[in-house]
DNA sequence: AACCTAAGCAACCGCGATGAC
DNA sequence: TGTCATCGCGGTTGCTTAGGT
């Protein structure tokens, strides 16, 4: 039985034989598709317009690029995809050469697989499991914990204790540092705009970040808040303060974003971020991730989570790292906080 | 070598949006 | 304004292949 659009036609299904291909390829590269429904008439094919349209994008399109994904791609689809959800042509406009079906089936079949391997809602990019769950699931207990997922190079999950907070910075060399900004897709005349970054609640402002800077973050005890700030390598000690963010059990949550924003621009200057601003006028979705960030956990009050006395810092650093470039390190120490870094260790 | 299983991928299906009439 | 054809997208299916036993 064919499509409804071309029920009448006797159509061949199936995968497409060379001979096939290389029908499509000269027709469309001669003439153009023009309408589909009489490309196969009109190229000598016994399919339906339908199906050739789909082995065209798909498949024999000459600027599509073939072969495995990148790290750089993976994150980009990661990235896109928590604020855009299953909008896999909207995604695959991010990735010149890749398709949405090829996005799709990317997604499916390996970067799902990862999150929820990592304890990470494919949907929503949130925790599934309780911090302490999979804390006890790595059997430490130590009051520093840092729970480096093994083998699984996009999350990163660790919690400490306040005190250890206060007492000591934490200098997190940044696992984003090597990864590119978030690219603009080609054509942003169109209808479909860049992604609002408006919102991104379980990441830090990965795309802003630079080998020069580390991240430092300290804790406000009047507003339960946590201030990051990036700190200039080479002149310790000058920080430029990024925040404050708020940090919660679902990860971090931009509480000032024009001042976040302003400081940021001043850093790393990105060509498409006044677009991305408009776009967060406009963009609702973002704005019910951005509540989401604020929703519960578990059923806890975000505010709850944080106990005035003993509360746990909780971040969730989900993001692309590819295996083997991002190894985690912790010292048991009581002021490991200091020495925590990513890469040479 | 044969069988089984899971992963990856190409293709199909169904539905909503859009435009022409 | 309603109907129909077409397009485009997301979800799903099913085939192929690689790896393990």
């Amino acid at each position: 039985m064919g499509h409804h659009c071309c029920s009448k036609q006797k159509v061949k299904r199936g995968l497409w034989s060379p001979e096939e291909d290389e029908k499509l390829i000269r027709y469309i590269t001669t003439n153009g598709h023009g309408c589909w429904s009489s490309v196969p008439k009109l190229a000598g094919l016994q399919r339906c317009g339908k199906s050739c349209r789909l082995r065209w994008i798909n498949y024999l399109r000459p600027d599509l690029k073939r072969g495995s994904f990148s790290a750089q791609e993976e994150r980009t689809i990661i990235d896109v995809h928590r604020i855009v959800g299953n909008k896999w042509a909207q995604i695959a406009k991010y990735l010149p050469g890749r398709t949405d079906n090829e996005v799709k089936n990317f997604w499916n079949s390996c970067i799902k697989k990862k999150l929820i391997a990592q304890g990470l809602d494919p949907n929503t990019h949130h925790l599934l499991l309780p911090i302490d769950q999979i804390n006890n699931n790595n059997n430490n207990t130590n009051a520093c914990t840092l729970s480096h997922i093994h083998q699984q190079p996009t999350a990163l999950v660790f919690s400490s204790n306040t005190q250890m907070i206060k007492d000591a910075k934490m200098d997190m060399k940044s696992p984003f540092l090597t990864l590119p900004p978030l690219p603009p897709p080609p054509d942003t005349s169109n209808s479909i705009h860049p992604p609002s970054l408006h919102g991104i609640s379980a990441i830090p402002p990965f795309e802003f970040l630079n080998p020069n800077y580390v991240w430092m973050t300290t804790v406000s005890d009047q507003n339960q808040h946590a201030v990051m700030e990036l700190v200039n390598r080479s002149s310790m000690g000058r920080s430029t303060p990024i925040g404050p963010y708020q940090i919660n059990p679902s990860g971090f949550e931009v509480l000032e974003e024009n001042y976040m924003r302003d400081t940021i621009a001043s850093l790393e200057p990105r060509k498409q971020l006044e677009g991305v601003q408009q776009q967060q006028e406009e963009d609702k979705v973002c704005e019910g991730k951005a509540d989401n960030s604020k929703e519960l956990r578990n059923g806890e009050n975000i505010d709850n989570s944080f106990d005035s006395c003993s509360f746990d810092l909780e971040l969730e650093y989900s993001g692309l790292l590819p295996c083997g470039t991002g190894m985690y390190c912790s010292s048991t120490s009581s002021s490991c906080i200091d020495q925590l870094t990513w890469g040479d260790c």
